[in-house]
DNA sequence: ATGATTCTGCAACTCTGTTGCAAATTTAGT
DNA sequence: ACTAAATTTGCAACAGAGTTGCAGAATCAT
């Protein structure tokens, strides 16, 4: 876990850091997309914000996390599973969002359907999130 | 136009004000989705900023105009075409995002391709979101 | 027209996100 | 291992976004 967050840090060219090592390493243990203030939460010892939007900023930078945009205007973080690279993301999977418990996942599974736009639209990037109950809440 | 918006307040079951009215018509001259900023901004005379909020709340709420997440974390509402009741929408077409001149619109011939979510997950509302140029832009 | 109800605008507040800067940490070279 | 350069961190201060309570104004139903 530790070695697994110390080697993706390495290979993305982001210097080894306390903060980078501890926020990589809950976004490892919980395994879910996590919001800016779960972050601010669940990270052992206390993390300073303008630190954590840093942090978030040069990982989404690098292509270790991808940022999922939910209605209640609250973004979501989770892992990039594939390899991304330096802000060329392709992370074309659905999120999941659970009304009840609040939780954001990412379905590594189900790719994103693609779809026709009409003449004259150039598509960059393309995100589906579904809103509803997950299987823990039901 | 004044006639439109008047109507779809009474069908809706909210009453008529000036600055409902007001906030529609920019809906319905513009055709576009629009940001809370850029309603403040567009709107005849000045707004309140927090009539503006608790009025797009009322909107959404009773079915008049529906969200639309961007990963910029600036919300944008647009018109809802079809007959979305009472918070309860479908308005299941995607939505396109110009990242040069940031306007957002509605691709009301496009649905949002249906998916088949892992076992256990119940979707109640999904939103399929593009990111690129738009035809004036290109 | 009148009273009950709803909406508006203001003030005050909290939460979110950004910027500049000095001290601390990390990195790379010796 | 030591050192200098480069990067990162935490703090303070700020700007913007969004919420709440309340009194006066506007709307609605009778
Ligand atoms: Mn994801
Ligand atoms: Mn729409
Ligand atoms: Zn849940
Ligand atoms: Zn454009």
């Amino acid at each position: 876990m530790e070695e697994q967050a110390l080697s993706i840090l390495r290979d993305h060219g982001l210097s080894v850091t306390t903060v980078r090592k501890g926020i990589l390493d809950v976004f490892l243990k919980t395994g879910q997309a996590l919001s800016h203030s779960d972050l601010e939460g669940q990270a052992s010892g206390q993390l300073d914000r303008v630190t954590v939007y840093r942090t978030l900023q040069a990982f989404v930078g690098k292509g270790i996390i991808h940022v999922i945009p939910t209605s209640d205007n609250s973004l979501r973080y989770a892992l990039c599973r594939d390899a991304c690279v330096d802000g060329h993301h392709h992370d074309r999977h659905v999120h999941f969002i659970c009304h009840h418990c609040g939780k954001a996942t990412c379905i590594n599974q189900l790719d994103v359907p693609s779809v026709r736009l009409p003449r004259g639209y150039r598509m960059q990037e393309v995100s589906m999130v579904v809103h509803g109950v997950c299987p823990n809440c039901d």
